[in-house]
DNA sequence: GTGAAAGCGCTAACAT
DNA sequence: ATGTTAGCGCTTTCAC
């Protein structure tokens, strides 16, 4: 780095480094002539502050940290879309790390971004664990902390969140309607909010409208036994229609309705939060809740770039929530035929 | 950030902060009984230490940028799942910058990046322009900077890269041995490394083994022109075989049949470049020739870290190629049905 | 084995 | 309008 800095600048000029200094951000105090020739000659030299010293020195970074599970994921993916539009915006860098829903890892994380590496972060939880403390330490800190999509209730961070309850009563109402007799509903974890919130839209939507008894899968937090989980429960349990809180469970569920020959809408619908781009060429097309994903993110640097700004202002508490979207696709199309039919072709 | 730091930890324990420093470094110098004492408080209290601090006495940050095109796209995501992995194992951090497909937002990314803010840089090239300015600063710079996938082959740095040519030969010829007599290639632009090249591959194909004239369309930056585009050239030129270069315009292609009512395989077969966790679930399944993304991405890092970790020794200026691999669906079936046939069902 | 002091590059309070 | 100086937190050279 022993490169073009204030000082290298100064001598050049015959100023001193705080004229300089003042010169680059434009100060009041600096003649025209001056402010002209520092930066007439730093761009000639392509002069860039060094950031390291500007934020040890004015203790504040410019970057910001995203904590997200996963990054091969449509809606993690326009999330980061958005985050990243509103940093770009506001000259913030962009930290990225992904915990692979490992929650040791995401306290590791924590612990690295806690002295001075980012002016704040952006997290969306792990599955794994339950544990706050990092974040409580976080807070303790006044490093302004978002959450977005997977959410800590507990926490009195700002929030942002998707109409997780409706969408989800909307979902499993949609089933019904659509002459489903035996509705399950799939999950990842009741650990984490969007779990725990969709599954209470499916509950009061099956109570309120039907007599079925709920049927639940938790998944594993290791996605590699998701499959074998999946079909057993499929198998086991024939539902004739399947909510999934989350895309990939969804997926599959067709991989598994591929390999034992179930008709999807004919034996079995199927409905899913999903931000796949490619919901509507599946075989078939799938219908879907889509999260407004890069709505989301926008809105979450947003706050987050606020609360920076105005530091130790007071938070908001409440859940910022936005509404996702039903998009009808032939996986839940109503069919005439009827449900012994299927429970036939099953026990074949 | 007034909080623990070195200085704290010194006056906590009697001691100067260069032995505290060298404590925590576990040097050679500090006895056994010190090392531990100031182990012992430095993890009670959380000690982290600062990192824009060492980043500028030690010039180095241990943080690592990668620029790339777009993040909504499996190919990158799966990449930086590569590049997240080496980074994690080795302590680095990463920073994410996305051009979407603008060369000067790249080239402002890099400006901010030659002056210490980070240790390397990974880039996957946008599409516009054909300038390389930006990237021969960094060289003098002396930074590492390592291209994969779209990379650029006039600079001499390390280069990771697929088998393009070979694969896009392979999917031009695979066109070909299903029936195809009118085969049109997709692609973004020729200004990018791969599209050149894969371009090659397709053309060297047709001229090999048919008399075929060559069909080429070349896509526009703005990826809102695209859908418009590709359905225009289809329904004029009547191709009854696509390669497309990359995913979104497979998808694309999708849609125009949807729309125009062409059915794949029969009327129009398809494969395309992918890495879409779904291509196998699509109606048709879509054949694809799928990048080793993870890998990739994994190799990139760990070069860059390598060139990091031993400042100035030989670059490798010959490219690092990695596999894809052909995996058949049923959007390049062979079809018993005539092209006449086919014909008349267009001129309807 | 430990401490004192300098300095990485920048900014801001305090001169003049 | 410009200069001097101190200090952000850390590491390292040079003393002892």
């Amino acid at each position: 780095m022993g490169d073009v800095n204030i000082k290298f600048l100064a001598k050049e000029l015959n100023l001193s480094t705080s004229t300089v200094s003042r010169a680059l951000k434009d100060s009041y105090e600096i003649s025209a002539e001056t402010k002209m020739r520092v930066l007439a000659l730093a761009k000639k030299l392509n002069y860039e502050p060094n950031p390291s010293a500007s934020s040890l020195r004015g203790q504040k970074t410019k970057t910001i940290a995203v904590v997200i599970p996963e990054i091969s994921n449509n809606f993690f993916a326009l999330a980061i879309n958005g985050i990243e539009k509103v940093a770009r915006e506001n000259n913030y860098h962009l930290l990225i790390y992904l915990t692979h829903e490992n929650q040791e890892r995401e306290k590791t994380y924590f612990s690295t971004l806690y002295n001075g590496r980012v002016d704040g972060v952006l997290i969306s939880m792990s599955v794994q664990g339950s544990d706050t403390v990092h974040f409580e330490e976080f807070n303790q800190k006044g490093i302004p902390l978002v959450f977005f999509d997977r959410v800590c209730l507990k926490m009195p961070n700002t929030k942002i969140t998707t109409d997780d309850y409706d969408s989800s009563y909307l979902a499993t109402k949609h089933l019904i309607d659509v002459g489903c007799k035996k509705i399950a509903f799939l999950m990842i974890s009741k650990n984490i909010s969007i779990g725990e919130i969709r599954m209470k839209g499916y509950l009061d939507a099956i109570k309120n409208h039907t007599n079925q008894n709920p049927l639940i899968l938790e998944c594993s937090n290791d996605i590699e036994e998701n499959y074998e989980l999946v079909k057993t429960f499929i198998v086991k349990n024939k539902p004739d229609g399947i909510f999934s809180s989350v895309e990939y469970l969804a997926i599959e569920c067709y991989n598994v309705c591929k390999e034992i020959n179930l008709k999807i809408p004919d034996d079995i619908k199927i409905i899913s939060f999903s931000n796949l781009q490619t919901a509507h060429l599946l075989n078939p097309s799938l219908t879907t809740i889509a999260q407004p994903a890069f709505n989301m993110g926008q809105t979450a640097a947003k706050l987050l770039l606020t609360a920076i700004n105005k530091k130790g202002t007071s938070k908001i508490t409440e859940p910022v929530v936005l509404k996702s979207r039903l998009i009808l696709g032939n996986s839940t199309s109503p069919t005439a035929r009827s449900s012994s039919n299927r429970r036939n072709r099953l026990r074949k």
